[in-house]
RNA sequence: GACCCCGUAGCUCAGUUGGAUAGAGCAUCAGCCUUCUAAGCUGAGGGUCGCAGGUUCGAAUCCUGCCGGGGUCGCCA
């Protein structure tokens, strides 16, 4: 009968009420989808805000105003609201009782790291992939800003119900890889005991592949020495990507990201079923490839431009700028043309909703690859992009210099060494995916408030300490977190009436809508600068304890009030936990 | 020349998908530790949201045009 326990959270619950107490005055087909409940930014405004009126009042056809106070008569007869106030062009501010606070705070409780679950996604399957890198080398610090955000998007979107699968492309079918294996070949005969001297321009110079080289002359011995390329050029390539792919898993495990499917491309056209040439077949017959020529780029002199007919996607069809090749002038097919059979592999497994996390050099790629997955798809699936910008990488102010041409970068092992994964993590995904990120080794190790991983992870020690200390006055109350909370459940939470408290009740409560704002957006870093907030908050009110004793969250001889103050914490320390747990950022129990 | 991204406080950045008087951190200045972790907190100053139009009850947010910065532009992935 309670609608509130059956609603998802308090704003859900309050919309409800408010269409509830809007729709007597409106016509019968009235569209609400426009109308939102907000927690307003300024707090003499009240607990909710909702924009209804403004936004009814045309099909309504009454003045905003009018309309508004029509609703709030309606409202304030509602038995969870305290108090109506129109404002403004026609805001209807809603202060609610108390005890709805009280009981948002024990349905954390219950929850628990379950607090907070959408189910916006409605299990539909989302394919996530990102990092992707090539298997040429162990992964480098630019690298793991995609890694961290993939992972914690594919997090995210679980947690809002989606059925997510987390995929690694593995581009181990051009030119690169070939390199790749003719350098691991020089590595080998260097492991037979040749001297190999400079390794040659063009070649990987990285001592990484000297492991290559010495797993396959312990396989093989000297049997490919002295062959033609042709001989050994595919042994070496299968086991060069074989240790790379393996040493990236190594890496990516360091920062705690795995990925369920790792798809080749090579096995597009690998078995004698050319899966590219299918797909382009396809295209054609529906008239979507065809022989043409492109004009040349304008501004450029295109000294080396030559006019010919090739191979074509009329990807203009679907948005794009111009139509893109799918075939190089020596006949093979371009990346982009491995792309869209890529992509049409993900169609063809069931995904309508596809997300690729690309680095920025990428970004003029968007547009067809779009339309790719709309031809493809015949229009039923969609494609979003996430660009995600460069780390610029510094120590106490200054950049860190890396040389590429000497084989010499700052690879990702080495950053999540020296200063930790969590710090990694969070300060990846403290910043818009599209904006560019300062990271400063230096920073964020320091312990103040100037380091957000820090801080945050600070604020859900103090909580756990909090508890530590409460244990000598309250010696039943539970180590294990979820026992704990389901004894404060009890607790009299309506007797927290101090503003910071009930401020951070509210914070809570906006958990679920962080959640879903961010699964929408698909962007992870909300929750990050949630966290802070309310990490900020909850060391606000601790502090003013310190001022105001009768405000500390333990008070000797008022276990009622101790135990509806740790009820609080609990709430906070729970949110905070389950936030961290979707960045894949640890909350520690203490700090020291 | 075309397309994409960015432009918000001295610096680094948020801004709840169009809401009310635009917010944090750093830096600057002034304060708070016999008490739950001062590894923290409180307060002050600091803004023509790049510029100019437009859309509407209402724009940092949407549209158009400029200005500035970055990226991309048949054969690399």
């Amino acid at each position: 009968m309670n609608a509130a326990a059956k609603s998802k959270n308090v704003f859900a619950d309050v919309l409800e009420r408010v269409r509830g107490a809007a729709t007597p005055l409106l016509a019968p087909d009235t569209d609400f989808s426009r109308v939102l409940v907000e927690p307003p930014r300024d707090p003499t405004h009240g607990d909710m805000a909702t924009n209804a009126a403004m936004v009814l009042a045309k099909d309504a056809g009454k003045k905003p105003r009018d309309l508004a106070e029509a609703i709030g008569a309606n409202l304030r007869s509602d038995d969870i609201v305290e108090k109506v106030e129109i404002a403004g062009p026609g805001f209807i501010n809603l202060t609610l009782k108390s005890h709805v606070w009280a009981e948002e705070l024990r349905r954390v409780l219950r929850g628990g790291a379950d607090y907070g679950r959408s189910d916006i996604g409605k299990r539909e399957k989302v394919n996530v992939e990102y990092v992707s890198a090539n298997p040429t080398g162990p992964m480098h610090v630019g690298h793991c800003r995609g890694a961290v955000f993939g992972d914690a998007l594919a997090n995210l979107l679980t947690f809002a119900d989606f059925d997510v699968t987390r995929e690694y492309y593995i581009n181990d079918a051009g030119a690169q890889v070939d390199v790749l294996a003719r350098s691991a070949y020089l590595r080998y005969r260097e492991a037979l005991g040749e001297n190999i001297g400079q390794i040659p321009e063009g070649l990987y110079p990285g001592d990484y592949l000297k492991p290559v080289g010495e797993a396959l002359a312990a396989e093989h011995g000297g049997a490919l020495v002295g062959k033609p390329e042709s001989e050994w050029l595919q042994i070496a390539r299968a086991k060069a990507i074989a240790m790379m792919m393996a040493a990236i898993r190594a890496d990516l495990a360091a920062l705690n990201v795995s990925q369920d499917a790792f798809f080749s491309e090579r096995s597009l056209i690998a078995g004698g079923k050319d899966q590219v040439a299918a797909t382009i077949d396809e295209l054609r017959a529906r008239g979507e490839v065809y022989q043409g020529r492109l004009p040349p780029p304008k501004g450029g002199a295109a000294e080396d431009w030559e006019d010919r007919e090739q191979t074509l996607f009329r990807s203009t069809d679907f948005g794009d700028d111009v139509d893109r090749p799918l075939m190089k002038s020596d006949g093979s097919y371009t990346y982009f043309a491995s792309d869209i059979a890529y992509h049409k592999s993900k169609f063809d497994r069931g995904f309508l909703h596809m997300i690729d996390v690309w680095g920025a050099d990428h970004g003029g790629y968007i547009k067809r690859m779009q339309a790719a997955v709309k031809a493809v798809s015949g229009g039923k699936a969609d494609l979003d992009v996430k660009i995600i910008q460069l780390v610029k990488l510094l120590r106490a102010g200054e950049p860190v210099k890396m040389s590429k041409r000497a084989g010499e970068f700052v690879t990702l092992r080495e950053v999540v060494d020296e200063v930790g994964r969590d710090a990694v993590r969070f300060m990846m995904l403290y910043r818009k995916n599209d904006a560019v990120l300062d990271f400063d080794l230096a920073k964020v190790i320091e312990q103040s408030r100037d380091n957000p991983v820090f801080y945050v992870q600070y604020a859900h020690a103090r909580g756990e300490s909090v508890f530590r200390n409460a244990r000598e006055m309250l010696p039943d109350l539970p180590r294990a977190a979820a026992e704990r909370a389901a004894m404060l459940q009890g607790a009299r939470i309506e007797r927290l009436s101090d503003s910071g408290e009930l401020s951070l009740m509210r914070r809570i409560a906006a958990f679920p809508r962080v959640i879903e704002a961010a699964a929408v957006a698909h962007e992870p870093h909300r929750i990050a600068f949630y966290l802070y907030e309310l990490a900020s908050e909850f060391h606000a009110l601790w502090t003013r304890g310190k001022d105001l004793p009768h405000l500390r969250f333990i008070i000797q001889n008022d276990p009622e009030t101790t135990k509806a103050r740790l009820a609080l914490v609990q709430g906070i320390v729970t949110v905070l936990a389950s936030g961290l747990a979707l960045l894949g950022v640890s909350a520690p129990e203490e700090m020291r």
